[in-house]
DNA sequence: TGGTTTTATGAGAAAGGTTACTATAAATGA
DNA sequence: TCATTTATAGTAACCTTTCTCATAAAACCA
């Protein structure tokens, strides 16, 4: 049972095949009625599905996009994607998806195949320093943006960002007003651009009071895991310390249940603030304080701003930033 | 700067884009290693990428694998797709994402795009009755899996499922075994296969000793919303109860919430079950006791399936079942 | 040594399903 | 009647793979 191809349409409606084509491309004004809808006809009596890898081979268009982002796992990606994943199907796309693990080497592999695909356009979201990859696509001249992760040295290309500087310094400030002094920050790998803006925007707002300790800040990966880590060393080594700011609230997440099992009160003794808002910082029991990023918001932005780059829309903003903003729960 | 293709390399290499072919196709014993290594030499300093859309044309094959699922936001998931994209990965497939919020519709329209992009196979979450895309796939001999939703009355399908009345029977028993006698059910939606199997497996094992009652009996949609909103109502509607059995771990994590805020003790008063053991059902507190299904392996196994049908392996095992199994950590 | 058979190597062309460009025939209009 | 429009056909191109066939060199034999 062979597929049906536009060929069999072509013959059976006693047409060449050039029309078959055109009827279904919509370039049918020239097309009488009446061969339009024999053809049409025809072609849902056959079940007729188009080769879109054919179509893609003549047109060189996939109408495929790839998203490239550490771990699909994780809820904060998952959100973007889910939000990328929407607005592309809207617009007539899919999506390719690739699990990096932060990885540049996987990152790099994945971009190959991409490109080999005839993707559309990619967007990235990186794990680190992922320049490589990035060259690779700009040399092959594939449209793509970057969404949350800023690479160093590539402020020219399209982005969906948020301002993590802004954010922390908000949520710093909260805790202060609420008479805290000691707060731990937990920050994210530092090799990551999106850490050494949070890290700054908590070490400046710390030092402005006065506050800031080297010993204060920890570092970590992002990670449950890793949160759990981090916390009991915090509890360990630290004496005095009223709040700890996770930047992300996946390791707040972590974090608190360390905290709980060792008899710390959260908030009465301790605050917690996470970093993302993530759907289930607010389900968690205490519900989260975070700093919100409109996570769905970036995605399906992200998603539009690439579509329009593919179409070569004229005049399209090339960076966008968006304001994050303190969700005050029970954390702190 | 248009792309580089086997002509330019056979071009430039003196010689026809058969052998060019060959060597990048491992067909190459018949080639001298003279002529091979000029045109690996040619090929990387180009930075040849081959067009995999033309392979795919001529191969009909596209080294693609679709999964479709109802969201990719939901934690079991998402660990799941790591599961199938990670296989996919090493086995040197890629994967087209789906989301379909369990609509039939979606579900078809998806099915319809795979087909015509060549996709190799497809890995089907169910999201309700989807007859109707599973006669298409059959029709148009995709080989496909399905994992977790079983589809009544497509027994002979492949698939990957879990042994869902034997876990709730597993967890009826051991809270049954701690003393608690008013043993609510919230069931997930009774569309799904998994869902009549699961609380089937309430019934039975409640019925055996005496305690089935229809009014202990609820039903959700297995998102946290859906869990909240139900755990409300149990709490308004029924005078007595001892614990709840959450068919997800998902609508587990709403329920305690809305408990926890109104004042019931957890597992003192009322015992917590959920089922699946999403990685966070450990990192929450207090932590989830649950019907851990092996989502990682079920995944991974979906994809080596898959692959093994679509490469034509003979005796493959058609259907797998994992069995799941009881994690008593602290809601109980 | 000369001629024939193998073997190694690679050329050429078709096929895959579609689009896009050009050409042509028929119908229409002035 | 000629020019224009309308409707459709023909064909090249997209880039690979794959099959068949050709050629030159090497090996063989007497």
């Amino acid at each position: 049972m062979r597929k049906v191809t536009i060929n069999d349409i072509a013959k059976m409606a006693g047409v060449s095949k050039t029309t078959v084509s055109m009827v279904f491309n919509n370039k049918d004004e020239n097309i009488s009625r009446e061969t339009r809808e024999k053809i049409l006809n025809i072609a849902k009596e056959l079940n007729y599905i188009p080769n879109s890898i054919a179509r893609s081979l003549a047109t060189k268009k996939s109408y495929s996009i790839g998203i490239i982002l550490p771990d699909i796992t994780n809820p904060f990606f998952s959100e973007i994607a889910r939000a990328i994943e929407d607005e592309a199907n809207k617009l007539g796309y899919n999506v390719v998806l690739c699990n990096t693990d932060n990885k540049v080497k996987k990152e790099e592999e994945y971009v190959k195949l991409l490109i080999s695909k005839l993707i559309d356009g990619i967007i990235f979201i990186a794990g680190g320093e992922s320049k490589r990859s990035i060259d690779l696509i700009k040399n092959n001249n594939i449209p793509f943006v970057l969404v949350d992760r800023y690479i160093d040295g590539y402020e020219e290309c399209y982005g969906v960002f948020c301002k993590n500087y802004d954010g922390v310094v908000e949520g710093v400030e909260y805790l202060l007003s609420k008479n805290k002094r000691n707060i731990v920050f937990v920050n994210g790998p530092k090799d990551l651009e999106i850490s050494r803006q949070r890290f700054q925007g908590y070490k400046d707002t710390m030092m402005k009071y006065g506050l800031f300790k080297e010993k204060l800040v920890y570092e970590s990966d992002f990670t449950l895991e890793g949160g759990k880590i981090v916390t009991q060393r915090i509890i360990n080594e630290l004496k005095d310390f009223d709040a700890i700011f996770y930047s992300n609230d996946v390791m707040a997440f972590g974090g608190i249940k360390v905290l709980l099992r060792n008899g710390f009160k959260i908030p009465e003794k301790i605050s917690i603030m996470g970093f993302d808002n993530i759907q289930i910082s607010q389900f968690i029991e205490p519900e989260l304080t975070t700093i919100a990023q409109p996570i769905y918001d970036m995605g399906k932005r992200a998603c539009s701003l690439l579509i329009d780059i593919i179409n070569g829309e004229e005049n399209i903003e090339k960076v966008y930033y968006f304001m994050p903003k303190l969700i005050i729960r029970s954390t702190t």
